[in-house]
RNA sequence: GCCGAUGUAGCUCAGUGGUAGAGCAGCUGUUUCGUAAACAGCAGGUCGGGGGUUCAAAUCCCCCCGUCGGCUCCA
């Protein structure tokens, strides 16, 4: 294969692929710290392996790279690498300039490991205009072209850029130097061209004969940029908004060096490695036809294994918190959905109707207005609250075609749902307690780091938001109070909260860097209102419930997605769909190894029989490919001595193990969930 | 949905106007083997779908669908 290469002398017991691909482990962990994320702020968490098989490799492996790259620093080494990366987009800029002389301009940041820059052209680009403008590029930073600040007046600068016709550059300098408020999604009210608005004055940077508004700062002269590539060419609304026009970005990246940019495209590279789509198939986890439609996953053989076991899991966890299962049908009345609310404001993400003897059904979207009507079965008291109700509730919504993505981003998903009915007396301890579950199933499952946002209103817009101020900062207090009792870092986000009430959602990071939303914990003051709940209180009068809705795991598919990345496909024990398989050295083996399989299996163990007739070396690469953490193999040695000898996905040999011990180890690890 | 790219065997890919190819996987046979690919043979594709141009289309044009990279949106 071709990383054997990576596979060094020195390390024998490992093997290329394992080597190969915790190596891209290390390389993404150590290239992320220290750099703010910059469209949260947040620090950003590296992914991270739980597999201590290979961790002193890969240590080394990193003090090696680190050196290489040390070296390698030459001019530009004291140059910060944002403001690098900032300046290449200017001298991007400046090649699509010489190339459209009547191109306009939107904004070009730095973003993490590279930049863009977003041009309003005459026409669409290839891929070998963008070569094109890298080449010139290059002639660019070669050029030596130095970067000269001047600061003009708003006029002035209005007068500048309307001659130039930069219709977008005008625009920035005219919201911003009014005072005008942007959502929060607007990146151009934080690039740096909005920097170089202050004070009623507008700073300008020129380079060569491209001059662009700008905050800077920049390097001094085109020289110091490093080894530059240019990655792709997209579409992006200007300022985000699709109501505006599209203008064509072009990503690049950037580094000191150029043995750092091969070893971002080699991240890169090993990052797609375990992308969960190829995994899947590879793996045979899960697949999509295109005879069934588009996002709708199925899961086949090891994929459904898998997920079921993750159910398994989940139910028990949720016996033990107290929750309550139950399950709701697919489809209902159109009417619940308009009591429900769903109608008006969820109707585009919903499937058409079902017209059935004059009766309109529509596919659920959500599970809540079941659960509802659990709660709603009799007259509920004071006394029997909280009621926890919890469902793995497969919903259907209409999701864009262009946002579908593997199974991050699907049509048809279940979410491991659950919806909390309460006294408002009771809000802070349910909300302790779902933190608490959230974090036993995150951690059990293998993350430990996560990115969480605490979303509330926007306090310049409070007629939008449902329920009375009261409620909210109960609510919110309730959020908050959880999040610091857990000592979980999270941003406070204002204006994201949903109409009906405050939220905590939490992401988690795919292989790519690509940031995805899993949990959710949401009070609702909507829906209880909507369906006129209510419980007896002690003082005989009707109060209303405070609800809950929660999605921890978010929904099975992208969970799955994102833990099939996380884990790069080696699923530990507890996890793996295939535990363990025997591996018969000759075909007189057989008849042991079968034996050997059912005391496997006889103590709760996923295993397999690999009886082909093919050489050891070729079984114990097709399982090393499947990713078996165990591979036992059996010879005439072990059918004598009643032995197998064990051999780890890791590369790791044993050597030749009593069979019940090795049943037991492995029984051990799946019962301690390793 | 929008911008761009792309779609050939189960998988990875070659084939740019003149009769559809390779490797792996699969099947059959031989081999019975000690830690990452035994050997030989066979079979497998309405070239994503539909329409058009042409004597002739995988190849050129149009429409649709899927996929990939982004944007908007989102579990």
């Amino acid at each position: 294969m071709g990383e054997g290469s990576l596979g060094g002398e020195s390390h024998p017991a490992v093997t290329a692929a394992e080597l190969g691909w915790n190596r891209a482990i290390t390389a993404f962990t150590v290239s992320k710290p220290r750099v703010p994320r910059r469209d949260t702020g947040l620090f950003c968490f590296g992914v991270h392996h739980g597999d201590t098989e290979t961790r002193r490799h890969r240590v080394k492996e990193l003090e090696n790279m680190a050196q290489a790259v040390e070296t390698e620093r030459k001019v530009n080494e004291g140059v910060d690498l944002r403001t690098m990366r900032h300046s290449a987009a200017h001298v991007m800029a400046e090649a699509v300039q010489q190339l459209f002389p009547d191109a306009r301009f939107g904004i070009g940041p730095a973003i993490e490991d590279g930049f863009y820059y977003d041009f309003d052209l005459p026409r669409t680009l290839t891929p070998d205009d963008l070569e094109e403008i890298e080449r010139r590029m290059k002639a660019i930073i070669k050029s030596d072209e130095r970067f000269e600040r001047r600061e003009l007046g708003r006029e002035e600068a209005l007068a500048y850029f309307r001659e130039r016709n930069q219709p977008y550059k005008v625009e920035l300098i005219e919201d911003l130097t009014s005072g005008e408020v942007h959502g929060a999604r607007d990146e151009a009210a934080d690039s740096p061209d909005a920097r170089g608005i202050r004070d009623g004055m507008v700073s300008l940077y020129r380079q060569g004969s491209f001059e662009d508004l700008c905050g800077g700062p920049h390097v001094e002269s085109t020289r110091q940029m490093g080894a530059v590539k240019l990655l792709r060419v997209a579409g992006a609304y200007w300022r985000g908004d699709e109501k505006r026009p599209q203008l064509q970005r072009i990503y690049g990246t950037a580094w000191h060096s150029q043995t750092e940019l091969d070893e971002y495209l080699w991240r890169l590279e090993e990052a797609r490695k375990r992308d969960h789509r190829r995994l899947g198939t590879d793996l045979g986890l899960f697949l999509f036809s295109d005879q069934v439609g588009a996002g709708l996953p199925i899961w086949g053989e090891h994929g459904a294994l898998l997920r079921s076991i993750i159910e398994d899991f989940w139910k028990e966890e949720h016996r033990k918190a107290g929750y309550q299962y139950v399950y709701s049908p697919h489809i209902g009345l159109i009417d619940l959905w308009r009591t429900s609310g769903h109608l008006s404001f969820y109707r585009e993400n919903m499937y058409a109707p079902i017209d059935m003897d004059g009766q309109e059904f529509m596919l659920k979207p959500m599970n809540c207005p079941f659960h509802l009507q659990v709660y709603k079965r009799r007259v509920r008291s004071y006394r029997e609250l909280p009621l926890r109700y919890n469902e793995l509730g497969t919903v259907y919504r209409y999701e864009p075609a262009g946002t579908l993505h593997g199974l991050l981003r699907v049509r048809g998903f279940t979410q491991d749902d659950s919806h909390i009915f309460c006294r408002p007396d009771q809000l802070e301890s349910e909300i302790n307690g779902v933190l608490e579950l959230a974090l036993k199933l995150w951690r059990t499952l293998g993350f430990h780091e996560y990115q969480i946002e605490l979303a509330v209103r926007d306090l310049n817009n409070l007629a939008k938001y449902l329920g009375t101020d009261e409620e909210w900062a109960q609510a919110e207090a309730a959020l908050e109070k959880a999040l610091i009792a857990h000592s979980l870092p999270y941003r406070r986000v204002e204006g994201e909260a949903v109409f009906y009430a405050p939220k905590i959602d939490i992401h988690l990071v795919d292989a790519l860097g690509r940031k995805w939303q899993c949990s959710t914990i949401q009070v609702d003051f909507n829906l209880p209102e909507r369906f006129d709940l209510y419980y007896v209180g002690e003082d005989g009068a009707r109060h209303r419930p405070f609800m809950v809705h929660r999605a921890l795991l978010g929904a099975l598919e992208r969970f799955m997605g994102l833990m099939i990345e996380h884990y790069g496909g080696a699923f530990p024990v507890w996890l793996a769909p295939v535990q363990a398989i025997v591996l018969p050295i000759a075909d007189r083996h057989n008849d042991y190894a079968a034996e050997v399989v059912q005391k496997l299996r006889d103590a709760g163990l996923r295993a397999e029989l690999d009886d082909r007739s093919e050489r050891v070396n070729a079984k114990i690469r097709d399982a090393q490919l499947q990713k078996i953490p165990y591979m036992l193999v059996v010879g005439d040695r072990e059918a004598e001595q009643n032995a197998v000898a064990v051999r780890l996905r890791s590369g790791e040999n044993l050597g030749a193990l009593p069979v019940e011990d090795v049943v037991q180890r492995i029984a051990r690890e799946n019962a301690e969930r390793k």
